[in-house]
DNA sequence: GCCGTTTTCGGCCCGACTGTTTTCAGTCG
């Protein structure tokens, strides 16, 4: 059983006490143990073995949950769990997912009226049931058969870079309001995560009901979920909540970071200035009556002894802890990334020539440009052949003749690795190239060992520099291909082989928690666009944004590296070929 | 269920909003 497996055991066991009304502290434990094991970068079942340490040494694992992540480990089961399942159908629980409707009230639904699904929720309200319960009322009913086909799909998120597109439409909305004096987008959004459930939208106005009157003009089609002095939520007519907060300005600092979350990290946060003497709410920092910090988030982490630590680090990952040894890590910013290794033109599947492909990286300021088609095997994509790709590198020079030096154009290849574990292209061919990529894009759902094999394979091979999306999960509705991350990372890091982040926010590839791990055991990483049109080039801030994530520097992206050593780095593995 | 120079019990972040209440519980973030 892997962490995955381990984490979601005890995420559904914290939703069945949560749903019996158990202790919240106790609910909360189950959380975050499921979290940071979930988070973990090395397998549990390795710690459960091996007699020289303990489960009980991983922060808020005690002698209970080490004792239960044992058995599931061990026996894959948890008994606690499957008791659990006993005694609350499945059904109920997808009562939770309606807004509005909690543990209490679900439980209320279930046990007064024996709902045991949505359906039957449905049929309760249309019957006029559910008004007359005690705690539930007109409104109520009307507001669950609101929510019932809502809940279906409640948990469904969004990709960053399509919630990114409406959040940009939404602060240009906002901006024409007059007397909005600051404004910021908070939340996941802001923290760069790979999903987005709402958006979270902060504005230091004086008149809050003109902005709430405003955001509420948004869309024709959004629907107003609550509003109160300060506080307006809507949801547009594809789905998404937007939550609006109004504060001063001397509030906006704190209200900033507390709506920027994560709920993790602003709960350390609050207990560290507990112990302080201190209150930290949205409207700043405390003592006693007195206020002592808020207008900025410098401010409120000062309060704290804290250096400011960057949103995309707000997880409880281990930020707090670092920030308070000075330990932060100097994390990888778009600006300082110069190169682009993972780039296609219609030589093989791109939209675009090697010409438009170059004038818009240079565009971008990228300073180094690789073009990688694909390799032969790769019919669907229009793979080359050596003969074909002898044709275009003659291509690549003419146009780095024309472009000059303000550019340097580098032929490439994203070769395949096939199914059998064979590299696409001879080694008096690959000997050719100045980059080369190895990449899977057949055979994905393999046995893991075999996938597996064909990755460490790839980076066995002299002369590969990186691995073109290794998690393998190349379709966004696909679960990635089962493959030994640990076994892939620890040979490339043996190899001094790199290993790509695709910055194509529909593709979800290499994770910031494996990015982090690789990093952690010494790989280094590209940060690359996958590019097949000049448009896509500007996606390279969505492959930063997981860089951050990740708490990568920009040492470890060799995307950031200045042209000289990013060269002088790709000769040495093209030498080592030969 | 975890944690501890406030350590074996009693804490565990904090506030807005809603709907149903007659002063507050439940939900949400």
């Amino acid at each position: 059983m892997n962490n995955r497996d381990i984490a979601a055991a005890f995420d559904e066991v914290a939703d069945l006490l949560e749903f019996q009304n158990a202790n919240p502290f106790r609910v909360r434990a189950y959380r975050n143990a499921a979290r940071r094991i979930g988070d973990f970068p090395e397998p549990l079942a390795a710690y459960v073995d091996d007699p020289e340490r303990n489960l009980t040494e991983l922060d808020g694992i005690g002698k209970d949950l080490a004792e239960k992540i044992a058995e599931l480990a061990t026996t894959g089961k948890l008994t606690m769990l499957e008791e659990l399942r006993a005694q609350i159908p499945s059904g109920v629980m997808a009562l939770l997912r309606i807004p509005g409707l909690g543990p209490k009230k679900a439980a209320a639904l279930h046990k007064e009226l024996g709902i045991l699904s949505l359906d039957m929720l449905r049929a309760a309200c249309q019957a006029d049931e559910v008004q007359s319960l005690k705690g539930f009322g007109a409104k109520t009913q009307e507001k669950i058969l609101a929510g019932i086909d809502f809940a279906a799909h409640a948990d469904e998120r969004m990709l960053w870079a399509e919630a990114d597109e409406i959040a940009q439409q939404l602060l240009a909305h906002m901006r024409k309001l007059r007397g909005v004096r600051q404004i910021e987008m908070a939340g996941s959004y802001r923290r760069g995560k790979e999903t987005i459930g709402d958006l979270d939208l902060l504005v230091d106005a004086k008149d809050a009901d003109a902005v709430m009157d405003h955001l509420a003009k948004f869309e024709a089609g959004a629907t107003v979920i609550g509003r109160g002095e300060t506080k307006l939520s809507i949801r547009l007519a594809r789905g998404l909540q937007i939550d609006l907060r109004v504060v001063a300005a001397e509030s906006f600092g704190a209200a900033l970071q507390y709506f920027t979350g994560s709920k993790d990290h602003n709960v350390i946060l609050r207990s560290m200035a507990k112990d302080r003497g201190l209150k930290v709410n949205e409207y700043g920092v405390f003592r006693g009556d007195k206020r002592v910090a808020g207008e900025t988030e410098e401010s409120v982490y000062a309060s704290v002894g804290l250096p400011y630590i960057a949103p995309e680090l707000r997880e409880d990952h281990g930020e707090i802890e670092a920030a308070q040894a000075g330990r932060l890590p100097d994390l990888l910013e778009l600006r300082q990334m110069r190169a682009d290794l993972h780039a296609h033109s219609t030589w093989s599947d791109g939209h675009a020539s090697i010409r438009e492909m170059a004038e818009a990286a240079r565009a971008q300021g990228l300073k180094v440009l690789a073009i990688t088609d694909h390799s032969q095997s790769l019919g669907v994509a229009r793979g080359l052949t050596p003969q074909r790709l002898r044709e275009q590198r003659k291509e690549i020079q003419r146009v780095q003749r024309a472009l000059g030096d303000s550019i340097l154009i580098l032929q490439g290849a994203e070769v395949e690795i096939r199914a059998d574990g064979q590299i696409d292209y001879e080694d008096d061919v690959l000997a050719q190239l100045d980059v080369v990529i190895a990449s899977a894009h057949t055979s994905l759902r393999q046995p893991r060992e075999k996938i597996t094999a064909r990755l460490v394979g790839a980076v066995r091979h002299p002369g590969v520099h990186f691995i073109g999306h290794p998690s393998g999960r190349l379709i966004p509705e696909r679960e990635p291909a089962d493959i030994d991350m640990e076994a892939l990372f620890a040979e490339a890091a043996r190899h001094g082989v790199a290993l790509e982040i695709d910055s194509h926010p529909s593709r979800l590839d290499l994770s910031d928690a494996h990015a982090r791990r690789a990093a952690e055991v010494g790989c280094l990483l590209a940060v690359n666009t996958d590019a097949h049109s000049p448009e896509e080039f500007a996606l390279r801030e969505y492959g930063v944004g997981v860089a951050r994530r990740a708490w990568l520097t920009p040492a470890q992206v060799i995307t950031a590296w200045p042209r000289a050593r990013l060269v002088a780095w790709l000769q040495k593995r093209k030498k080592a070929r030969t």
